[in-house]
RNA sequence: GGCGGCAUAGCCAAGUGGUAAGGCAACGGAUUGCAAAUCCGUCAUCCCCCGGUUCAAAUCCGGGUGCCGCCUCCA
């Protein structure tokens, strides 16, 4: 079996996609808001979109990826007017924050990723077929809303029935709420008001500027047709977000807006949601600065538990309330630890391709590939896949040696499964010509037997950061760190 | 108050009816000129607690305890 099984939030069950077909999966992620350096939290998601599409690939499908900017919106705005820049010159700037992130963590790029306010006269004409259909509504200042009452299906995803909501329960209903007709029914088009500065547009709707939920089904609608295949997002965004992006993508359309909704659980930090105030907040640079990880290790940490689990970033603080601070991300440990095993398992695939072919070596790979496959197909079961390379790591160590040809089934194998995870692969890395020559030396005086020029050399080249390593059997070999 | 999720070894984390994957750490061994690294092995009679269903439950049902999330713009 190839088709892949999917947590479907609506229906609450493994979904099958399919097999894979001629026609791209349509898939659509909810992408940043760009006001701010994105978080791990936010990047979890993200590099959850990149591990998904990357398995759709794998597995055989063509797949169309489009993810949205949100770069207009109250904090867009809050944030330009602070420093007095343009929204977009603002908001660009930290989108490419945002792409240098994921860029770092190895995520894929998006086949499109459009910015909201690329596409205010698609999100006007949806709001104009809305009104239309009598599904929508102007209020008093001049924005416009989606009268929910119109929309038997609301609250589907969710599984909220619409009465039991309670009103303002969050504690944030804002002041000029008194405009709807009923407090759950949510703006599509924002009359201006004094807070939005310049940020504006001239419309058939007035001037004003578009609201939140409308950009994702416009976007959808544009770039992917009014009907998806997979609509992805975190938890969060299950209510409100998409659910009004249903309501207001099929009540104009007619059709189903997405066969299957995915959302990936949040990210914890020390067993807590991260907050400012409780230090546990951050970003892919801090971690990068005060743990000494490697994107890599970020990318291992944030794909290695399940994606509909919370994950805990497990960190080990020093000091209460202000003198806290953070002495060791146990997680990124763990991460570097794994990272290191599967990165010498691939040395010493060459290392120790020594011997002859090794006996059950094959039906052992041919299971490994069997395993990996099933647990990638399987609503993505990273945890699961990982553990599978972690078995054939022990047992074809187990085989002491084998010949060159096994050596590359199982590299290509782990090739072939690093399509999915993105992680396998070390970063290129080679030595410097005077470390070659420190290395080359080391060997020779071993060679030789003249300890005290080996040692000197071996010295030389850890105090640049790199380890050498001597075994019976294989050929020396180095590695940084 | 309403809705939902989760509780598995020191830590992280799979497993959702057939008798506990994997990683980190720890400990033992092998290897090594020494060392580091590496490799192998050991490490949960048991899966938050109490009842129940079943030939059989970490897995299903009921109750309890604890934690987390959502309830209008937070991935």
């Amino acid at each position: 079996m190839t088709s892949l099984l999917l947590f479907d939030t609506l229906t609450r069950q493994k979904q099958d996609l399919g097999p894979p077909g001629q026609a791209p999966v349509r898939f659509y992620s909810c992408g940043p808001t760009v006001y701010n350096r994105v978080h791990v939290g936010n990047l979890r998601a993200f590099l959850f979109y990149d591990v998904l599409k990357r398995a759709l690939l794998w597995l055989g499908y063509p797949v169309r990826h489009v993810m949205n900017l949100t770069d207009v919106d109250d904090k867009t705005i809050k944030g330009s007017r602070a420093e007095s820049v343009s929204l977009r010159a603002f908001t660009e700037r930290y989108t490419e924050l945002f792409l240098k992130d994921m860029d770092a963590l190895g995520a894929l790029r998006p086949d499109v990723m459009p910015r909201a306010t690329d596409y205010v006269p698609q999100m006007v004409d949806l709001v104009q077929r809305l009104l239309d259909k009598g599904v929508a509504y102007r209020s008093d200042d001049g924005s416009v809303y989606f009268k929910i009452g119109a929309f038997p299906g609301y609250g589907r995803l969710s599984h909220l029935e619409a009465r039991t909501l309670q009103a303002g329960a969050g504690g944030r209903v804002a002041q000029d709420e008194y405009e709807k007709e009923d407090v759950q029914d949510f703006a599509l088009w924002k009359a201006w008001s004094e807070e939005d500065g310049d940020v504006a547009w001239d419309t058939a709707l007035g001037k004003g500027r578009p609201g939140w939920h409308l950009e994702c089904s416009a976007l959808a609608f544009e770039h992917l047709g009014e009907s998806l295949d997979i609509h992805a997002g975190g938890v969060d965004l299950v209510f409100p977000h998409h659910e009004n992006e249903i309501a207001q993508s099929e009540a104009a359309s007619g059709k189903t807006f997405s066969r299957l909704w995915v959302h990936n659980e949040h990210l914890l930090v020390g067993g807590q949601k991260m907050a400012k105030r409780l230090k546990n907040f951050f970003t892919l640079g801090d971690l990068v600065q005060l743990a000494g990880a490697t994107p890599r290790e970020v990318r291992y940490a944030l794909i290695s538990a399940h994606y509909r689990s919370q994950l805990n970033l497990q960190v080990t603080y020093e000091g209460e309330g202000e003198a806290r601070r953070p002495v060791r991300f146990d997680s990124l440990e763990v991460a570097r630890g794994a990272l290191r095993r599967l990165d010498q398992f691939r040395k010493d695939l060459q290392a120790k391709a020594t011997g002859e072919a090794p006996a059950g070596g094959a039906e052992r790979l041919a299971r490994a590939k069997d395993e990996y496959r099933e647990a990638v197909r399987d609503d993505l079961n990273v945890p699961r896949a990982l553990g599978v390379l972690f078995e054939l790591v022990t047992d074809v160590n187990k085989l002491g040696a084998w010949d060159a040809a096994y050596a590359r089934e199982v590299q290509a194998f782990l090739d072939d499964a690093d399509r999915v995870l993105g992680v396998l692969t070390p970063e290129p890395e080679a030595l410097a010509p005077d470390e070659q020559a420190l290395f080359e030396r080391w060997k020779a005086a071993r060679e030789a037997k003249d300890w005290a020029a080996a040692d000197e050399a071996r010295a030389a080249l850890q105090a640049k950061g790199i380890q050498v390593q001597a075994r019976k059997g294989s050929e020396p070999t180095w590695a940084r760190g």
